[in-house]
RNA sequence: GGGCAGUUUCCGGAGCGGUCAAACGGGGCUGACUGUAAAUCAGCUGGGAAACCUACGGGGGUUCGAAUCCCUCACUGCCCA
């Protein structure tokens, strides 16, 4: 592997200012990627947690900007923080986390490999594990580690602040998460850390700690972190607002389009590669009054499930959207369920997982939620008034439960007799 | 080491012996409107057909009856040393 020779100066920019929030010292890693690291790919290091393994499209932000520094021929180097992940990442957090085994992080890690592997250049990356330098930590090195960082410094740390000072607990294990972070750097003698904006100080950690162990400083760069479904928080598992990164074409699809139009800014920069000035004009028109966001919406999940599953099912993902949602159609794919007599609705939402307890099925059926049609896509629509309702076992009825949860009825024999 | 305060349903947070599956807000869900947007409006939001069961940090008690009182254990915050 070797470094592009002479890498497009507008491509450089790109990667410095696409989606990011912060470069410290932006001239210098300009520099860096302008005229090589004498020869050297650059070693650019990125973090993972391996307690999360279910990752979202946001995670896919700064695995694309890792891509980006691959493509000018440097290296990704992905550190596994099994150490770290038995203290916990504070950033946000509240709550002390149990400690995962050993297996289960291992397992993790696989996983979320596999997924960031869709991304990033598996030939361009190294992967390491903390435990093979922290193992060999004495308590000597950790309090030497200790003694380069004061309370008041750690403190500064605005999750930490906050905390602080509306009595919140912070345990001295928190403490230490961006100092081991932050010596990875060192172990790795990494030359380019990258980020969400929500690393910031444990990114700048080890760049305040590569210079004591004799080593040139990192260099760091944040990404936005996007938003999650809800338009307010950001992106995340535990805020139940994500659209995880495996999912499927027409799924992501329907997410997307789901955001908040204030959104779409920010997905358009750190998910697609649509040039900034098509986006600044998209955004003009938009606040002329020339453009329905409704368009725009859609050529940006286009561009994203492209991105992900490629431009085939990205089409594929939006007519089917337009069917199902824009002309209220019935989707084409929806969960089977063999009947052979008529079963009670309650019953039957229960036991087919559509809804998680008879009350709850009850519920919906008298806010009107239940619809029923006999024979498919063909037929009238016939809302379920009462709970008593018997649904008969005719093939091809649906059954549609709120506005996505549906259900197509197929008697075992004809299913057979098909196949 | 000592003193004080706290631990409630998904989250925040009321409740201070029965009328508590628990106010209120957030979130979520359903319906209306719509561009599966935002905003707005209305309803629902432990399980069970019901009897009733499970829930208010853990355990034990007092009482006809406890989330509410007592004891104890655990955890957290604050103050003093």
């Amino acid at each position: 592997m070797t470094v592009k020779h002479s890498p497009e100066p507008a491509e450089i920019e790109r990667v410095l200012k696409r989606g990011v929030v912060l470069v410290e010292k932006e001239e210098e890693l300009r520099r860096l990627l302008l005229e090589g690291n004498r020869g050297e790919p650059l070693r650019v290091k990125l973090g993972v947690d391996p307690s999360h393994y279910e990752l979202t499209i946001g995670h896919a932000v700064v695995f694309r900007k890792l891509r980006q520094f691959q493509r000018l021929g440097h290296k990704a180097v992905v550190v596994i923080g099994d150490w770290t992940a038995r203290l916990g990442d504070p950033s946000g957090r509240e709550n002390a986390r149990k400690p995962l085994s050993a297996e289960q992080v291992k397992a993790n890690a696989a996983t979320y490999l596999d997924q960031f592997y869709r991304i990033v250049d598996r030939e361009q990356t190294e992967v390491r594990w903390q435990s093979e330098w922290f193992d060999q930590f004495t308590l000597a090195d950790v309090m030497r580690l200790l003694s380069y960082k004061t309370v008041a410094q750690m403190l500064a740390r605005d999750d930490f602040a906050k905390r602080f000072h509306s009595g919140i607990e912070i345990y001295l294990s928190e403490l230490m998460y961006p100092l081991l972070q932050g010596y990875d750097s060192v172990a790795l003698r990494a030359d380019v850390e990258i980020g969400g904006t929500d690393q910031t100080f444990n990114l700048l950690v080890g760049r305040e700690l590569q210079p004591i162990f004799g080593q040139p400083p990192q260099q760091i760069l944040t990404v936005q972190l996007i938003v999650g479904l809800d338009g307010q928080l950001k992106m995340g598992k535990s805020l139940n607002n994500y659209i995880a990164l495996t999912a499927p074409p027409n799924d992501m699809y329907g997410k997307l389009m789901s955001l908040p139009d204030h959104a779409m800014r920010s997905y358009f920069e750190t998910l697609t590669d649509v040039p900034d000035e098509e986006l600044e004009e998209m955004s003009r028109k938009m606040a002329e009054g020339t453009l329905n966001p409704m368009v725009v919406k859609r050529r940006m999940a286009r561009e994203i499930v492209s991105e992900f599953h490629g431009p085939e099912a990205a089409q594929a993902a939006e007519e089917a959207f337009i069917r199902q949602f824009s002309q209220r159609q019935l989707p084409e794919e929806m969960p089977l369920y063999p009947l052979t007599e008529p079963v009670n609705i309650v019953t039957l939402l229960v036991e087919a997982r559509l809804v998680p307890s008879r009350n709850e099925a009850r519920r919906l059926i008298q806010q009107g939620g239940v619809s029923f049609f006999p024979h498919g896509a063909t037929s009238e629509v016939q809302k379920i008034e009462t709970p008593d309702f018997m649904v008969p076992p005719s093939e091809g009825a649906v059954l549609k439960v709120g506005k996505l949860r549906y259900l197509r009825i197929t008697s075992p024999s004809s299913s057979s007799v098909q196949s």
